[in-house]
DNA sequence: CTGTTAGCGCCTTCAT
DNA sequence: ATGAAGGCGCTAACAG
């Protein structure tokens, strides 16, 4: 910049008002500064900037994983509303319980980043009081959290519209593969969806048979497994709603491969929405994965900004989608 | 750090000295500021300490998008090897063409890291040029540039794999739905998976039957509209090859909606392994995706260094993995 | 409107 | 082994 001040004659001061676009610079100067750097192709450092200035234009997010779907798509999100702010993305995957531990530790976050985006993340008591030390605006996506804004889904409400279309289909015997959460597959609130399949069934004078729910740890399979399962109980469900689209699609590996019809015999739902689950023309509740990235990221700028404006506590609407692996129960 | 100092009755030198882990100073006072340090749980500031070092310590990775399968695995890799050595990574979205445009006119990078990793992005001649006026390491993840690392798979030996599984099943009529590829969906160079598909038919003695190549830009659906078209042929093949997974899950759907059954009236394979091809029992040939990450990242690391010790371009090997969507076609 | 003067927080010679 | 001083590149008061 100091070159560029000198050969344009000026002082580097005002070369910093022209690049930042702040006022009291003659219309003329500013042009011929302007050109002079574009010449140079001259560009600021921004860490300098930001050391004098004093915040550092960044924004961290942080994720379990970011293979899934879920995260990708909540991802993408976060970095399109960014990306128009002019803000950076610094992206932690925190994957395993080391991670986690060694992440909530050293808080490599800080003074690197002006705010924090949690995404799909069970933080632990003590964690959050971590997260809380930060001084930093926190926003969780995906989730929530004592103390901080957060953008998510109704769980429970997703869970019941997907059980209730099978109450509605005519199905009485329903079953859940629900994924007991771990730190590697935490995208959801622990019980909140079982509770949604519960009360669904309550609601219609339908009574919970607790041979019907299914509880494994997550794994790429465990629908699959989880169905094998069902499949071998004297008197198996007629439906099936799994806790997400992949065990919902696991489900389907099962009843292919054991030669039971869908939907004829067995009716199988899930939530997502997954790209694929279209492909596969499975049934399923839809919710927004980048919208909620998107919205966290929106929620982070205002709290940055100073005045948080609006509602803090997002949740964002859920969708059926009727596909092809969901219909009335075969006897009925 | 001026406060740690005063409180340690130490110059601000010694305690930087400490906290680098510079020699030069005695051990009791080493332990002395490292308590205190603890105890005001001091951090530095990277980019103050960048400024004055002029490293970043930050690396770019730019990608398309986050939301497909392949672009989050490779982030994956990438982030876990960077965490490893402490450097953060900024993540950049660039999904259309207008926010390419500008990408490559401003590039945002620009003093913001020590270098970039280009996560399967088909790189105009134009862009090319600016990447390397960029004058820091450039690796890519996923596919190929002039002047620079790469690590990828051998997209013409996957498709080989795939159709040479095909042939020695029996087949010889059999079909490509390639994608065409776009800004959106750049993930492998374009014409080589077509090319090993000719080449193993070519090699086996078969004629390439131009009817059965379908070529469509990509979409979520365009495996199934590309196999609708292939049904609604004379003579149908026997089997197809989609582009990747996620284009053969469309074939799937196009002829279980058509009631054709698979693998016994036609075949299906893809390129990929993505998680959920396991779930639909596809064959395919996996490629590792994770760790064209990894090794993306370990090549921009020796860059930084300085001694590229090993080789710069890396291709990983592909693996048939056989499941239940191909078998003998049905005459045979 | 423009230039001068201080820092921002840290690292790095060079002395001591 | 430690301290003092200068500078990294930029912004933010103040002056003019």
């Amino acid at each position: 910049m100091a070159d560029v001040a000198a050969l344009a004659g000026v002082s580097k001061a005002t070369v910093s008002r022209v690049l930042s676009g702040a006022p009291g610079v003659s219309e003329e100067t500013r042009r011929r500064i302007k050109a002079l750097v574009k010449d140079l192709s001259y560009v600021v450092s921004p860490d300098a900037s930001r050391l004098s200035r004093g915040s550092t234009g960044r924004i961290a997010v942080v994720m379990p994983h970011t293979t899934s779907w879920f995260y990708g798509a909540v991802l993408a999100g976060v970095l399109s509303v960014l990306r128009a702010e002019g803000l950076d993305a610094l992206v932690y995957q925190v994957a395993d319980g080391t991670e986690s531990r060694t992440f909530f530790a050293d808080l490599p976050v800080q003074r690197r980043v002006d705010a924090v985006i949690v995404v799909a993340f069970p933080v632990t008591e003590h964690e959050r009081r971590q997260l809380d030390l930060l001084g930093m605006p926190v926003v969780v996506a995906g989730g929530a959290l004592e103390h901080h804004a957060h953008v998510r889904i109704d769980d429970t409400t997703a869970a019941r519209q997907a059980v209730t279309h099978l109450i509605r289909s005519g199905h009485e015997r329903i079953a859940m593969i629900n994924a007991a959460v771990t730190r590697e597959w935490p995208y959801a609130p622990p019980a909140d969806r079982l509770d949604g399949y519960r009360t669904a069934l309550e609601d219609a004078g339908l009574t919970v048979d607790p041979r019907l729910v299914v509880d494994l740890p997550w794994s790429g399979t465990m629908g699959a497994d989880g169905m094998d399962r069902l499949l071998s109980l004297d008197r198996p469900p007629t439906a099936v709603f799994g806790f997400c689209d992949e065990v919902a699609l696991g489900a389907l590996r099962s009843l292919r491969r054991a030669g039971v019809s869908v939907p004829r015999t067995v009716s199988v739902i899930g939530i997502d929405d997954h790209p694929l689950a279209e492909l596969c023309d499975l049934t399923t509740v839809r919710q927004p994965a980048e919208q909620q990235g998107a919205r966290s990221a929106h929620l982070a700028l205002d709290l940055l900004g100073g005045a948080p404006t609006g509602e803090l506590h997002v949740t964002l609407p859920t969708h059926l989608v009727i596909r092809a692996t969901t219909g009335p129960p075969e006897d009925s």
